[in-house]
DNA sequence: CTGTTAGCGCCTTCAA
DNA sequence: TTGAAGGCGCTAACAG
């Protein structure tokens, strides 16, 4: 009971028509008979005949899969990101493949090679915060005719096209609202800076600082997590150097939140005392009883975004050469409890 | 300027060595002599050889590719199986595809029929609230041997493997412990009952009033949607009604929150004069001030189960025929302030 | 309007 | 240990 659906032979010797009548007839072709196609569409269903598109994509060279590399996706941020990915290119009979590189280049690599052996049409990817050497993602370029798109996390590579946000102005309003809302001594945890977002975001704080005649103190720039536990160490290392800020703009949303816990842990009043912002404006941020202010980074619309540049290459590709292009989506600032002190 | 990708002919004419041979060499068959092996991997590299899997798929008939249908990629349920599903087959060198089907069914029927298009392996679902009528489901079943692999939201076909937590104890628990903290009229927001797992929950929750001699009152299950809004409004209705409960066993955490809310807003304390439990467990419950119980689904561990249903049902059908699984994962919940009257 | 045929890149049986 | 050749299912160029 070996259920092998049925392909354009089974129906062309049906039919005594030849498989290119069949194959034609199904793609709707202009020189076809409307009686021919009739006949073949119904017997077509009646054998329940499934178009195989292995076949089609080795003959087109189009496989009508991308393939999309995250480091997690099970986040809030990626997660959303994938969905405008799928949102937008599956109307357009793309399927989304997607991989998880645990934050391991090494697993991103294997990974970018399995997606080109699977003749993807092209990849979106997020880099991991091991990836420092941009080698292997070079030579892809330099080799094959697959385009990349970067989202978020980024790295320079001419040629490759990027979505992101604006991670310096994303740093710059947010800290900007401290200062317009009094604070003056305005701490930054800081990510990972081996990542493009996180250099950005403290870029555009020590901007605002700066262009609002605050000094930029080294020890208001602490490196953490993206954790909650890495948020409360940091309140831990600031109150025992007894080097209180009366603000901290939080490249995280989850050290925001370690923060606001221990901070209400030493009766310390939020955002009276001290003030907090994240970044990322995931989900909980709103529902805290004591909501925390946070820099939307708009993920839906950046896998749209993506999407679209896609798209457009696709169709460039077709008909020349193409260039790369640089979207940048504008920081949508979310001003709640945690940082409003009038 | 096409780069065009090197296949084994091209290193076949350079090596003048038959593409058989070079295959063979790739592949490290037995049979071919260490020396040529060597070579032909060395000019493999140099010419920056990818295998086309595309080939190799439509030879084999396994593309090595699954298909996973669920409603929306960005929610923490949805987006955590998939991960555990990624993670269990990646090793095995299986690729991921991803579908949204905005919970309508039609959108789920057409992806069934591009994944199966696309010769996919096997297909991960969770139904949408739309999908009352299975017939799309049980004619793939009938006519193709891709395996389908249902996982929390499933629908009873014969054949088709199943992977849940047990909702109905999910709902018995929760209920349960509701009683034993001393809550005596609990109400119940209920989900969408065309899903089975509402159902269980709902099912849960009656016999654990029944077993501890408490009444069943149909005044006290409310059929909620699953958001926030839907949780307030619940509330407002109660209260209305002057139908006041001293305990919500939400089905939903987003429903849990927004009655937690709206409570709150009539000054009606939590847990004192209202306890609260939800499901889920979703990451805000925990991050509360006032945190909210939630039965855990655990679904990483759904995901990686459902990879391994997959995966032996793989293995099975090149030996023989394969046994229907049903899997079910125990429910874990997690009690916290918003339940804990004593 | 329809048929014949080559070929996409790979694997694998049969033969040597 | 290696080679020759067919075929997976489909499309499109070339013929009629």
């Amino acid at each position: 009971m070996n259920k092998k659906s049925a392909t354009i032979y089974d129906i062309s010797k049906k039919l005594n028509v030849s498989v290119a009548t069949v194959s034609r007839a199904l793609n709707d072709h202009p020189r076809i008979s409307e009686a021919t196609k009739e006949l073949v569409r119904k017997t077509a269903k009646e054998m329940n005949y499934k178009q195989n598109n292995l076949a089609k994509a080795l003959k087109s060279g189009e496989t009508k899969n991308v393939g999309i590399i995250v480091p997690y996706v099970n986040t809030n941020f990626f997660s959303s990101v994938i969905r405008g990915i799928e949102e937008e290119l599956s109307p357009h009979g793309y399927h989304v493949i997607i991989c998880q590189s645990h934050e391991d280049v090494n697993i991103e690599k294997k990974h970018l090679n399995t997606l080109l052996n699977a003749q993807v049409d092209g990849i979106f990817m997020s880099v991991s915060k091991t990836t420092t050497d941009t080698e292997h993602i070079q030579s892809i370029l330099d080799t094959t005719n697959t385009p990349i798109i970067f989202f978020d996390r980024k790295k320079d590579i001419a040629g490759i096209s990027t979505v992101t946000i604006d991670d310096y102005r994303g740093g710059y309003i947010a800290t900007e609202h401290l200062i317009n809302e009094g604070y003056r001594n305005i701490c930054h945890f800081s990510g990972d800076l081996n990542l493009e977002i996180y250099q950005n975001r403290l870029n555009g704080y020590k901007q605002a600082l700066i262009d609002h005649k605050l000094t930029v103190k080294d020890e208001n720039i602490i490196t953490t997590g993206s954790s909650i536990d890495a948020g409360i160490d940091a309140i831990k290392t600031l109150w025992d150097k007894k080097s209180v800020p009366d603000a901290i703009f939080s490249s995280s949303d989850f050290a925001a939140l370690g923060a606001c816990q221990e901070l209400k842990k030493r009766k310390i009043k939020i955002p009276q005392e001290v003030a907090v912002i994240g970044f990322s404006n995931e989900p909980f941020t709103q529902f805290m009883e004591l909501p925390i202010s946070s820099v939307d980074q708009t993920p839906v619309t950046m896998g749209k975004m993506a999407g679209q540049v896609f798209l457009e290459r696709v169709k460039e590709n077709s008909s020349g050469i193409s260039i790369e292009k640089k979207v940048i989506l504008e920081p949508q600032i979310y001003i709640r409890k945690s940082s409003k002190r009038k």
